[in-house]
Parts: C-alpha cells; structure tokens; sequence
DNA sequence: ATATAAATGAAAATAATTTCTATTTAGTGG
DNA sequence: CCACTAAATAGAAATTATTTTCATTTATAT
C-alpha cells in the first residue's frame, strides 16, 4: 500500500487531508520505525515555519486511531508509534528490532489454542491480547 | 509462597528489610490486583508518618527487579505493577483482568513454535516477547 | 553498642502530555 | 473562484508523572 491509500483512509476517517498530517504519514511511511512523539516533531520541524507539540500528539493519536500508526511498547514506558501497514482490519501483531528499531508486521498467531487453555485454567473470558516480539531483524543480527 | 519468602527474597539480593519494604509487599501480597505508584503512596501512606513519592517508586522499581513485582502495560502508558509469585525464574505472562484489575499468572505458553515461524518468514532472531492477555476473570465475567 | 552502607524525605528539577483559546485552513457548495 | 463552516493549529500555560539531589535516618554486620 502507497501514500495515496493512506489519504483516503484519513478521508473516510472525516479527518481533514492537512500538510502536517500529510508530512507525519509521509514520514512514518519512509522510516519504518518507532518514534517518539519528540522525535517525530524534531523530524518534521524544519519542514514547517511552526509547528506545535499538540499538533503532532494529536496527529499521532488521531492516526493511531484510525489505524495508520499502531502503538509500540517500550521499557520506558513513553509513547511510541509505529507505521503500521496492515491497519486494524486484520489482527496482527509487531516484530521490533532492538538494535535499528525497526518494526514488522507479524500475522501469523495461532492464539486461539492457547487461549482456550488458559479460558480453561483460569476460568476466564479472554477479550484481547497483546504480543510483541523483540530481537534483531534481518540487517541487524 | 508467602511473605517470608519474600522477606528472604530481599536479603538474597541485598537489599535491606525496612517496614516500608515490608508493607509494599504485604499490600501486593493481599491485593492481586496491579497499581499505579501513586495508588500504592495512597494505600500506604496512612500506616506511616513519612512516605516520600520517591521511596514508592524507587522500591516498586526494585522490588520488579528482585522478581516480587512485575510491571502491568496498560493503555494509558503509565507505570503499574502486579504482584507476581512466579519471579523471574518461570518464563510466564499474565492475564489481566479489565474490570477489576486482577493479575494471575499464564504459565502455558507454545510460543517456541509461533517463534521458528516468525523468524523464517522475516529472517530475524527472536530474543524475547511480551504477551499480555485481557479479559473477564473468574469473578467479574 | 558501633560503624557503615543503604534507605529515606522533602523540595526541586525534569520531562511528558494535555488543555485552553484565538487564529488559520481544508473542504464544500455556490 | 469565492465564501462559509467546521476542523485543525500554534503557543503558552497547566497538569501530571517521574527522577534527582542531598542531608538525615536506619538496618544490619561486627
């Protein structure tokens, strides 16, 4: 999927098709991977003769939102997003390099089995998991 | 296991067996459910003359590095912890309950297999996964 | 009991994130 | 192409979370 898929999402989205907006998918979309809201502002800023905080943490979070972004998970607890082509139509999860940082889709997850294991052990109702997986991609091991 | 394990736990590390030591791993031994720095202050702080915000999050940090707590993700990207009676020993996740909180633990998990998958389909090496399972417990489902 | 290294509180510093509000802009229909 | 309206934005300030600093206190080994 291009640039042009993404405009339409933010369309159907009723999100207003904006140059910052525009800048911040053309961004992630060219660095695949993890940035702080930070370090998306100081990536961006120079394109732009003002750009605020708010703007790209409400960006983020609007694309996240709609499922051009997804979150990814840090020690650190701070926020991170990620480009994330596969959108929120089809579950998946995230591989993410330690080294590079760079972030891939994952589809494959047989949960399923396993969560009627633990529905079983735990006498539960499983509603969501989340999986993410660390190590070092194919340039970085 | 219960409390003098984790007494024992503390001196095995190095770390000394002060009473707010002591009353942080009572309150997560009598409540399995995860917290936020700020709650733990809040729940202790009547037992004390003196609780600095500082000694809360310096000994949570500890105490998750010893193995007594684990950290809890949760949406709002802020710190929270669980009590977590396996360690570190046992490779294990854990379920958390979206209502009321509540923490167990997951031992099962096949993800050796997902794993050998994953590092085919996108030529990486896996060092490591987070999984945390959401959902109904026992009592509120 | 004493010595010593570790733990603590209080205040301040740092950092991240959100709110507020006036202004600007994208998208729509003439 | 222009005008209108709702949404997006900047900038500053507010809020909140977390960490640092350092002087004092305390647990524990001797």
């Amino acid at each position: 999927m291009k640039y042009g898929h993404y405009i339409k999402m933010l369309r159907e989205a009723n999100l207003k098709v904006t140059p910052k907006r525009k800048a911040i998918i053309r961004f992630f979309l060219q660095n695949r991977r993890y940035f702080t809201p930070g370090e998306v502002w100081i990536a961006l800023k120079g394109k732009f003769k003002h750009l605020g905080f708010p703007t790209i943490y409400r960006n983020l979070k609007e694309l996240e939102e709609v499922g051009i972004l997804t979150r990814i998970s840090q020690p650190n607890q701070k926020l991170h997003y990620a480009f994330c082509p596969l959108g929120k139509g089809k579950k998946h999860h995230h591989f993410v390099c330690e080294k590079c940082g760079r972030v891939r889709e994952v589809e494959f997850c047989n949960f399923k089995e396993i969560a009627e294991e633990i529905e079983k052990k735990l006498d539960c109702k499983i509603t969501s998991h989340f999986i993410q997986i660390g190590g070092l991609c194919s340039e970085c091991k």
